[in-house]
DNA sequence: GACGTTGACAGGTACGTTTCTGCATGATCT
DNA sequence: AGATCATGCAGAAACGTACCTGTCAACGTC
């Protein structure tokens, strides 16, 4: 008695058994007349979806995620520096494939949850996802081997390094995309070609330094670059000047990470360098803000909208039970969106002779 | 006999049940040891730990939430235009408030759910949610109302417009924020003031606006302005040029959204106006990008970080049980973050000038 | 008229937890 | 010595859904 009282004035709520019970069916026809599944004539149907409007009833996400084993929720995993999640340097990158990942997920039913990858399993196990999204992936991401144990499909942005078991990943070509962007400046007229490069040992930083390093072999050039702790939003600045105060100072720079362009450009109008004129420069960048610097710098844009839509999308197949033996691998083009700064006007016939690094 | 072997041989997880079982123990034992609940000798709790760590068992979430009720999670909507998450306009804002958000979250042990405030029924009720952080949500909005109604908190970023009934709600003094900027631009010297706004009826906009207009009243000022739909990436460039060419030219303009900083340098530029010389410039932005330009421009800050960190904490206060009669009002103060351009030099007549006394 | 067949539903079980209640056992108190 | 009490654990009832397995009628079919 007590029971059904309480069952019958469960405040807020209402169960599919109150749904059931005032439509005068059975639990599994309220069930399946919602689902649209078994064979119910469309008066029953229309029926029980009515008495469920009417009864404001919601499904318990919960119930049925225990139940079907699928919660419809896909983990993306950030990588935390400090207690923020990711670095400022890749700020406008991830803002954009998180924003893309996002309507991707949504399109096709899913949500995404925000998770750190150096979180304590706290919150990872008490959530529950049907698969998870990592960005850029350490060597042996003690959280992608655990889910991947657990079952769960992982795709990974950017390629994982190492034996990382991954389902599928999804990357930029790095090396071609900065050798592309080596010739274009060589093109342009540059003679000495400098890199701002990172320490840190994450995919992109050392594909792309590589990139560089070979191209230099390549033409036989000197390689001239600086490499700083690209989570240290101070640190870029610093390191810009080192490198434009340096005696085998380069005529053009390709910056790696996204402050790099206004960090290059202040340096080089603290040593009296024009851009493009006596410097030639060129970052990695997602931020529309390049557009209207004076002068607009070009920048490599690595596509994040559709990094962001090409990994929720290979998920969610692989959720839904498109087997593949191995990994999938899909490679997205990266985009030169060339501006005045690294485009070299004609020669002069007065050579303005380049300022000393030292007085100003 | 079929029942006992598909339980016995659960491919994948491992269960409560089994870690009873290996551990000699019963299932309530298991729970209480590994959630530090019931009265347990210390041997059997870490016992029962050591079997589950070697079984490598994980608690169903699924499970745990329809059990307790509480899912660990917190959605987060943001508006939708088109199908993209968010605006290009609050692009910076949003970035930073979610970062706050997710990081004040974790620490308190929930994570973030990203939801578009337009979604079909659909989405939303396939995740279960502890709660909801709205952003700016429109004066009826149907989703708020279905969520209180469901008896779920919800705390919006923004004043709440009309009768929308949250549960508490964050946002910055719009009023005190413009007055203040509009005496510091007066006291640079400004003697008619600009305003570059948007069409839409967000409280954001309207507040801002009228506080605007009331400023002028005040000092007799005529108004002068240009309203866009903000929404429109492009729009933005055309209004700050209609600004600068009305006949009634201001000499100082302040941009409510982002984008209008770089919009108004250009505008300014097209018609030979030197910043800040010839006309003083504010505008609204989280940008950091805002300190390189040339010149610097001043930015007020409405200080995202504190505010995705309040809303998150007031949140989880109300879902863990603070109660509160009426809904919760926090009010986070802005920074106005000056910059050359809106400083105008001193007199000609002095040669080298000593730092204005600017009260540092 | 006995017999598959099919449509339209109801019953009941399982998903994996948490937690309330109960039941021994030994210690402590009156 | 009997009553009380804390301790250490086990049983079992939920939580709300999905789906498998009937049941029962109506409908042909030979």
């Amino acid at each position: 008695m007590s029971r059904a009282q309480t069952r019958g004035s469960r405040q807020g709520r209402a169960g599919i058994r109150d749904v059931a019970a005032a439509a005068g069916v059975s639990i599994t026809t309220v069930s399946d007349a919602l689902n649209g599944k078994g064979r119910l004539p469309d008066a029953t149907r229309r029926h029980v979806r009515e008495v469920a409007d009417r009864l404001g009833y919601r499904p318990s996400a919960a119930a049925r995620t225990l139940r079907t084993g699928k919660s419809g929720l896909i983990g993306l995993t950030v990588t935390t520096y400090g207690d923020e999640p990711f670095t400022f340097t890749e700020f406008a990158y991830f803002a954009e494939m998180a924003r893309a990942a996002t309507s991707a997920a949504l399109a096709r039913g899913y949500a995404l949850v925000i998770l750190p990858a150096t979180s304590r399993h706290d919150v990872w196990s008490n959530v529950a996802l049907d698969g998870t999204v990592v960005i850029d992936p350490s060597d042996h991401d003690p959280v992608v081997t655990e889910l991947v144990r657990q079952g769960l499909p992982v795709v990974s942005d950017g390629r994982p390094a190492g034996t990382l078991p991954v389902t599928a990943w999804v990357d930029n070509d790095h090396e071609a995309a900065v050798l592309d962007l080596l010739d274009h400046l060589a093109d342009a007229g540059a003679r000495r070609i400098g890199l701002l490069t990172g320490t840190s040992t994450d995919t992109y930083t050392r594909l792309s330094t590589t990139a560089y390093l070979d191209w230099c072999a390549r033409v036989g050039q000197d390689p001239v670059y600086e490499a700083y702790p690209a989570h240290d939003p101070c640190a870029g600045a610093v390191a810009a000047d080192r490198l434009l105060a340096r005696p085998d100072r380069p005529d053009a720079v390709y910056g790696l990470f996204d402050p790099n362009g206004t960090d290059l450009l202040a340096a080089a109008r603290r040593y009296g360098l024009r851009v493009p004129d006596d410097l030639l420069l060129v970052c990695c960048s997602e931020s529309a803000g390049y557009a209207t610097t004076e002068p607009p710098i070009t920048t490599l844009s690595l596509k994040p909208r559709r990094i962001g839509t090409a990994v929720v999308q290979l998920l969610i197949d692989a959720i839904e039970g498109v087997e593949n033996d191995g990994p999938v691998e899909r490679v997205i083009p990266t985009e030169l969106i060339v501006r005045t700064s690294s485009q070299r006007r004609p020669p002069r016939t007065t050579v303005s002779p380049p300022r000393s690094p030292a007085k100003d």
